[in-house]
DNA sequence: AAAATCCACGAAAACGGTTTCGTGTTAACA
DNA sequence: TGTTAACACGAAACCGTTTTCGTGGATTTT
């Protein structure tokens, strides 16, 4: 890389002190007119920038946010990454993004890699494996360090801190009562490990509408997908009962029940109704098209960074930790019949 | 943020100089082992971390990329950010993700952003915009800075850089040809306006491949979507025509061309054979399930990350800008018959 | 006993800015 | 004519770390 022309070199070729430079570059009152524009000019010419690195070391702020996140194909995150990155944006931060991939151990480094001072502060979407392993020591020492973050969508209840969820449990139970208000009521669960806190809600919430329905709890129809093995053989156990509605809680799953139903030669909505996660692409863009929960995931990236960088911005003495509940609404299409 | 612990205040409780603390920190063989011990032990109770900012100020270097793309929804690019981080990560570096939401203006702001000194090499897939207007001003910009950058998939020939591209001619030419080997032989072309280069160059295959079979090209078998105006009925213009075969450039347009497939009766692949781009969630999970061109993000994505890597590590005197293309090859679905 | 060699550590500069606090010169005022 | 104020600029400290080059004292070598 070219050698940058910094406030030294200038204050050297035109025989002023640095202080001066900075001045006249700042346009201050101090300094006369003639030797600001000369200095001004001089600047231009070279096309002088301030070292980004010499001001955060100054000022004690990066202007950049670390987030992390389990894993970046998967559209949701996408969209949460568009959100962070615009809020963010708009009030002159910068985004450096980083993947855990589900996996414990990264997302321990990457924590520490970024809490020694690259970022002002951090959003995280928790691994999995942290999750199932429940060490969450990494987060408490954020939290002793005082090291604005915020956590969202995968939260965890024991670390005191702001978070951005979905209204999960209201979101299991509404796509359930929407089945059940189409006449189901052998309705399949396709769901992840217990661990996955969102997927636990999510079941919670279509029990809870099963039951108020009367309806007993059939655990041969939820299948709680282990994603090591075969996604789509575990699917087809749950349709050897005979059911007539199948939530899923992401898109994936929904789209690959939706196969499954195929091949098995029944009629989408008419034989089955199918509902997954997630208003994504595939849901979109599949046919028939995926009746889903949205997830909202622009909002949800936006109400993270709007509160890490009030957090940040604000350091407020009394700290207390805000919780923000997003509710997710049904997105009506062709894999479910409407309610009449 | 609480008061971070430094070398200073080490220095200054245990009454020795922050060189003595520095040299203890790094196990040097010039401080005594009682003083080394001591240190390193005050040092670790009270969870002592370098400021990195200190750091990349004394070395000149941040040990961050920035990235920036035209749009993060979308499962090419995604794939891209994985297979950067994945490297950066490897080499020790971290990414910083921007997005010019295909906006000449955006992009322009977020390369001088980043071109301050706050990342070491910069990878850009162009805004459509600038690919439009073609002003390019900007990266002629960092060329005479000499700060290292790569371009990948939308890349601009008149900038002399690293690049990473598909062979888009190529597999634009590979697709067609399978059509016309499943005897397709009225071969639609849905693609982007001239300005996106991998568009038009997936167009010049497209064309090689039917005057090889001699048949002409028909224009009206052509359409460029403006993604301003509704996609879906731009495509169904083109189903006007009586084809058997239909080439999309992408993989939502794909999707969109076998909904309205559908919608007008046809059957998929007996009618019609539908062959997509980007080996994405929607080809994978849509029934039928989507041929499609592989656009290889994940490689993309590392070819870019360890060519500007290599740039930055090993300043060469002799610059000789590298372009690497990437093969793309059929991956065959149900949308459309094996040939035989 | 004088000279050379180690040893263990500190002073200071450097990275590139900003900012506070002078200070010398000139002009205005009493 | 002496005092004060305004002006235009510079010196130096600071952010946190690394690294080169001393240096004073102890030990070893001639």
């Amino acid at each position: 890389m070219k050698q940058k022309i910094t406030i030294k070199t200038i204050a050297k070729e035109l025989g002023v002190s640095s202080s001066t430079v900075s001045k006249a570059l700042k346009d201050s009152h101090e300094i006369s007119v003639e030797t600001k524009e000369k200095i001004q000019a001089y600047a231009n010419l070279y096309n002088y920038k301030p070292n980004h690195l010499a001001l955060q070391l100054r000022n004690q702020k990066t202007k950049v946010i670390g987030v992390i996140l389990p894993k970046i194909v998967h559209h949701f995150f996408s969209t949460v990454i568009r959100g962070i990155e615009e809020g963010a944006n708009k009030k002159g931060y910068n985004i450096m993004v980083c993947f855990s991939n589900e996996s414990h151990q990264k997302e321990v480094e990457t924590l520490k890699v970024l809490s020694n001072g690259s970022v002002d502060g951090i959003i995280v979407s928790v691994a999995s494996e942290t999750l199932e392993n429940k060490d969450f020591s990494h987060f408490s020492a954020l939290v002793s360090e005082e090291i604005p973050f915020v956590l969202f969508d995968r939260v965890i209840n024991e670390i005191i801190c702001d978070k951005v969820v979905v209204d999960d449990l209201g979101a299991g139970y509404k796509a359930t009562k929407h089945l059940l208000d189409n006449k189901r009521n052998k309705i399949a669960l396709v769901t992840t490990p217990d661990h996955v806190n969102v997927g636990a809600l999510r079941r919670q919430g279509y029990e809870k509408a099963l039951i108020e329905s009367y309806i007993n709890i059939d655990k041969r129809l939820i299948v709680k997908i282990n994603e090591k093995d075969d996604i789509k053989s575990q699917i087809e156990r749950v349709f050897e009962e005979d059911i007539d509605g199948l939530f899923a809680v992401n898109e994936i799953y929904a789209a690959i029940a939706m196969r499954v139903a195929k091949e098995k030669g029944l009629k989408i909505p008419e034989d089955i109704s199918i509902i997954g996660f997630t208003d994504g692409l595939i849901s979109k863009y599949s046919s028939p098209s995926i009746t889903t929960m949205t997830q909202h995931g622009l909002t949800m990236g936006r109400q993270a960074i709007d509160l890490l960088i009030e957090r940040i911005e604000n350091e407020t003495v009394d700290f207390k930790a805000k919780k923000i509940v997003i509710s997710s609404n049904l997105k009506l299409r062709e894999s479910t019949k409407s309610s009449s």
